[in-house]
DNA sequence: CTCCAGGCTTTAG
DNA sequence: CTAAAGCATGGA
């Protein structure tokens, strides 16, 4: 078992798991067990730290971005000097924004459409338990996210009895159409085009394909316009828009790249009613 | 009972 | 091209 140790300044587990931008991971003791594809570790703090203990160190480092100055973007968060914003980066300043597997970003977020987080976690949880492979950690048993292959294979009546409602069709088609050669084809692509490409996939519109392209692609230009950040938009910023591409480029627009920062800002702070 | 949730596909105009 | 209807499910 290896263990990170983190200052917990920019790195808050509740944070960075809550704000809805991953749905596998529960609490356990002092914190949180989190899941990731076949992996899994155990996310906590105590005093001024933050500790991962995991088996796939290298992964998880990865997968909490680690690697990057959080900060330097707080900085910049709070340097477009907007009051709300001031206040959301004080609260949110722990969010980290996760690196997370392409496939399992790519179905989770599928599911998420029109849909609320308490159940889109339900639905994914048992689609891991009837798809997935068994591992354990740390003498518990948990179930891995089932490969595109393997979600391929099953009818649109398999994810219905799932729970799923009327987005158990798009699961098995957008699996097929997730080749090795049209996930190599993403990486190339600068974001707008990135996201035009995943609008392509069955189940994913616009929003998800936002969602995507920050929370797998790190793509921080992106800026997911949901029904919360709608709310933002019209309650906070008092934006007269009501179309969302519009209400997502007046935030692009204004944020350029820091854009998936504030938007997880926003969307967390509205959602928590803080 | 109605309304809503990290919206999308399909169809109509 | 844009606009709106239709969509499963479960909790408030």
């Amino acid at each position: 078992m290896q263990k990170i140790i983190t200052d917990n300044t920019y790195f808050s587990p509740k944070d960075t798991l809550c704000c809805g931008q991953m749905f596998r991971y529960r609490p356990h003791d002092k914190g949180y067990l989190v899941f990731s594809r076949d992996k899994a570790c155990y996310l906590y703090s105590a005093d001024d730290k933050t500790i991962i203990e995991c088996e796939d160190g290298e992964y998880f480092h990865n997968f909490f971005d680690l690697g990057r100055d959080y900060g330097e973007i707080v900085e910049k968060v709070r340097s477009f000097n907007i009051p709300l914003l001031l206040k959301a980066a004080n609260i949110c300043k722990g969010i980290r924004i996760l690196n997370q597997d392409l496939e399992e970003t790519v179905f989770s977020f599928i599911i998420s459409q029109n849909n609320n987080i308490p159940r889109i976690k339900g639905i994914i949880e048992r689609i891991c338990e009837a798809l997935g492979n068994r591992h354990t950690f740390g003498g518990l048993e948990y179930h891995s996210f089932p490969s595109a292959e393997k979600i391929a294979s099953q009818s649109a009546d398999f994810f219905k009895g799932l729970g799923l409602g009327y987005r158990d069709r798009y699961l098995p088609k957008a699996a097929k159409e997730l080749s090795a050669e049209r996930i190599e084809a993403f990486k190339a692509l600068d974001t707008p085009s990135l996201k035009k490409a995943l609008t392509r996939l069955c189940g994913v519109g616009p929003k998800v394909a936002d969602c995507i392209s920050l929370f797998a692609f790190h793509r921080t230009d992106s800026f997911p316009v949901d029904t919360w950040v709608e709310k933002v938009y019209r309650e906070d910023f008092h934006g007269e828009e009501t179309n969302r591409a519009k209400i997502n480029k007046y935030f692009t627009d204004t944020f350029k790249d820091m854009s998936g920062y504030v938007q997880q800002y926003l969307f967390y702070y509205k959602r928590e009613d803080m």
